[in-house]
DNA sequence: AGCTGTGAAAGAATTCACAGCC
DNA sequence: GGCTGTGAATTCTTTCACAGCT
């Protein structure tokens, strides 16, 4: 339990015994961890939960709980140690894993997806983008070939990839999870409008972009009505952090066919 | 409080006294929303909390307690009308209200909301697809031409825009946000994996994709330890519905230059 | 003096379980 | 018999407030 601070040295033994961490806090940890690697940047090398808080967006005392459930690594009158934090984070969160993880299609979201430097930032690897337009394939996407939803198995199997981010047209989506889940993959970011079914252990994580539109939709809406007082409803400024059941998904316009 | 079924007429007084809706069903609604929708296009004219439930990925008791918040329109022995809910939800949304939105910034993905159908069967109008890269300006995306940031001002008055869809890096979004705050936005979706500070009146609500997969990745790796026990752990199947505290966002490359 | 860590209190959300209506 | 609506019980989350370390 030593490991100081200063680079991301190995852990002591006797960390897998920790408590289960809130689903609440789960949400909040990549917040800090965005925060964290930021202040990394300015040469912060101590942080107290005030500020932290602050900066993610939320107050001072639920830092601070959420942080206790990673083991109490912080030091009295002074603060956590910024790098320290950082590696327990991203060591929580599984971002040590350096996770292989596949774009399946390659639409607009899929493109922009693939393009997106924060994933490779945090811990993930895009392995594979694939679609199952023949038109596609072959093209260079964010200077990787699109390659053809056929070649799935192989390619899951050879880069042992783990995670799919499930970016086709909506009518698509339950018909290419199935082939994701007969390829293998156990973890699923679905960004279509849909509830997909899947096996007990596959995971999925959906995104829904309209949804969120309809939520801030319905905040709006309720401040008109009461008539813009301010001390209400849910989010102001920053931490809107509302709870944020089932999300949505975007469809775009991927061609994917129906697969069987 | 008549209105049976048919048609989405005309509410009856007595509507602005409804009690408080919990956060965790405002999150809910646009799913049940968005099922309700696919139900209806197969000429389901009823559906019962346990049905409606199963699509939703959620279990029954919510789907009632959630509905009750609406007033309990439904029929005992028989279950909800779809029309009629729908009506409901869209009026408690707010969808009703046509709301014209803007985006900001055409990288991938906001060319990818901009092509997103989803939006305008939803109650949204996009309004305007903004940026400040010169070269950009004039180019058509989903048939509509791309127009200079500067003219944020006179867009948002002529236009009636209400909502910004903010899709610019992050390093941009504050300067971006503030300008939007300026010319009279009062709700912004933000994609941009930063905290925004603005005015307590505006309401922000983040969306971080990089966010949803860390989340995912820690699910994962839990499981991994407790030797993949399946009744553990958050989400499964379908109704993942994690709480999901302030989201992320994905900066994409999108030109905006920083403004001020 | 400053700031963490955490029990205990308060508040929200979920689930149970059943009375009540069709 | 089937299904809604909802109090009551339970579980989860947030917030408080202060003891305890540096």
């Amino acid at each position: 339990m030593t490991v100081g601070r200063g680079g991301l040295a190995g852990r002591v033994s006797g960390e897998r015994t920790r408590r289960k961490i809130p689903e609440a806090t789960v949400a909040r940890l990549p917040v800090y961890f965005r925060v964290l690697l930021a202040s990394v940047e300015h040469n912060t090398t101590t942080i107290s939960s005030d500020r932290l808080a602050e900066l993610a967006g939320v107050n001072a005392a639920k830092v601070r709980k959420d942080l206790s459930y990673l083991g109490s690594y912080g030091t009295r009158g002074v603060g956590y140690d910024v790098e320290f934090l950082l590696y327990q984070i991203s060591q929580e969160l599984g971002l040590t894993n350096d996770w292989a993880v596949a774009i399946v299609g390659i639409g607009n979201l899929g493109q922009a997806l693939a393009n997106y430097g924060g994933f490779s930032a945090r811990g993930f690897r895009i392995a594979a983008l694939l679609d199952s337009d023949p038109a596609k394939v072959g093209k260079l996407v964010a200077d990787r070939p699109i390659e053809h939803l056929d070649e799935l198995d192989r390619i899951v199997r050879e880069r042992a990839v783990a995670i799919a981010v499930l970016a086709v047209p909506a009518p698509a989506s339950q018909s290419v999870a199935d082939r994701l889940v007969r390829a293998g993959i156990t973890s699923i970011l679905n960004f279509a409008p849909t509830v997909l079914s899947v096996p007990a252990e596959v995971l999925v994580r959906d995104v829904d972009l309209a949804i969120e539109l309809q939520i801030l939709s319905f905040y709006r809406r309720r401040r008109l009505d009461n008539g813009a007082s301010t001390t209400n409803g849910a989010s102001t400024t920053n931490g809107a952090s509302t709870t944020n059941g089932a999300a949505t998904s975007v469809s775009v316009s991927v061609s994917v066919e129906a697969a069987g």
